[in-house]
DNA sequence: ATATATTATACGATAAAAGTAAAATTTTAT
DNA sequence: ATAAAATTTTACTTTTATCGTATAATATAT
């Protein structure tokens, strides 16, 4: 019966959502959850093993809508355009309060986690890419590392003022990223709606 | 020099509205307001004497308003609905989180304090409205205090979702009310504008 | 009926926040 | 330029909140 957990894991998504991490309490949690701390501390070792949880849920979600895209019967360019979509309703997931406070306030455990978990995540989608390469979808002259690369300095780049100063929120940068890798990787000769100057 | 009593009022509010007052504590408040510790100690007793700080600036801002529409060269009925809009508008300035963190974890001192201050608000609106019974802008047979009650508590009517479940938008309920009020309010005899059935 | 899961309560340890004091620095007015 | 006032910095004590655990009581499922 992991409905409990399913309630944690729920109730603490929302508040992390609404309120960030540090300013929500395990007692909380519990509470809305209508959950006694100790079956809290039965299913989770703490407050940011709970944050993994929900991290970790996320991100199974994330990659399920992500495989239901590719495995779509379209065009690649149209697999990567839903891709697009996808992500930017996606940066509603993460609220500025619950971003700032993984990245400021996380411990380096919780931060290592959540670069496995992208580095998984990144594994499965290069598989893709490499994929969309021999089929000639990507261009054949770029290095599958090179790509590699710059999904996992996404979130570096997203985390540097330098270039978040540059737009009005982190979400226009993200969007902006992704757009700029989709479409500098597509092939030159695929140009069907695009318009040129 | 009030502008750093004015910078942690404002952090204050902001914070406040966003967080309640549990959840934001008196060092993030002067992080924000870039102000010390001490000069937030010098200004202010604790943190509840903030609050009571933020919510005197509130309520004087609102008269201060309101006065200015009851100033006004137009009919009473006129200023009334104009007060109603008003009074629509203020829904936003006390968040969900700042009114519950008022109402569950506020000191007595604090609650009494805001009762105070509501005392002291509706005293004057009171005097208004019985000045326009006077002039016969107002039924003889309704009791001032009972139109003060209504007005105070549109808001939550509008808040309840089984009564704005009955309405399309709840614009159309706050029409719906305002037409009420003037309608049970304005003397028979006085029709002006209105057609009938 | 018995194992398992869950809760309620109480508790000590720890960390966070509140609040204070004194000296150093900056701002402001003269 | 300088004295007075305001503000900050630093360091500190006290208080409060939160964490995490132990235990006994209660509920739930098979």
């Amino acid at each position: 019966m992991n409905l409990k957990r399913r309630q944690m894991i729920d109730t603490g998504y929302a508040l992390f959502w609404k309120f960030g991490i540090r300013r929500v309490t395990v007692e909380e949690i519990c509470r809305e959850a209508r959950v006694s701390k100790m079956t809290f501390y039965k299913n989770f070792k703490n407050k940011i093993d709970l944050v993994k949880a929900i991290i970790d849920k996320m991100t199974e979600e994330r990659m399920a809508q992500y495989h239901s895209i590719m495995a779509k019967d379209v065009t690649f360019r149209e697999k990567v355009n839903l891709s697009i979509q996808m992500k930017m309703e996606q940066t509603n997931d993460l609220s500025r309060e619950f971003y700032l406070d993984i990245n400021q306030h996380a411990t380096p455990e919780l931060k290592a986690h959540i670069d496995k978990k992208m580095q998984q995540t990144v594994q499965l989608v290069l598989k893709d890419y490499i994929n969309a390469q021999k089929k000639g979808d990507i261009r054949h002259d770029i290095k599958p590392e090179f790509i590699l690369y710059f999904l996992n300095h996404m979130r570096e780049m997203i985390n540097d003022t330098s270039l978040t100063n540059l737009y009005e929120s982190p979400q226009k940068l993200i969007m902006e990223l992704t757009r700029f890798f989709f479409y500098g990787v597509l092939p030159r000769d695929e140009k069907d709606e695009q318009t040129t100057i």
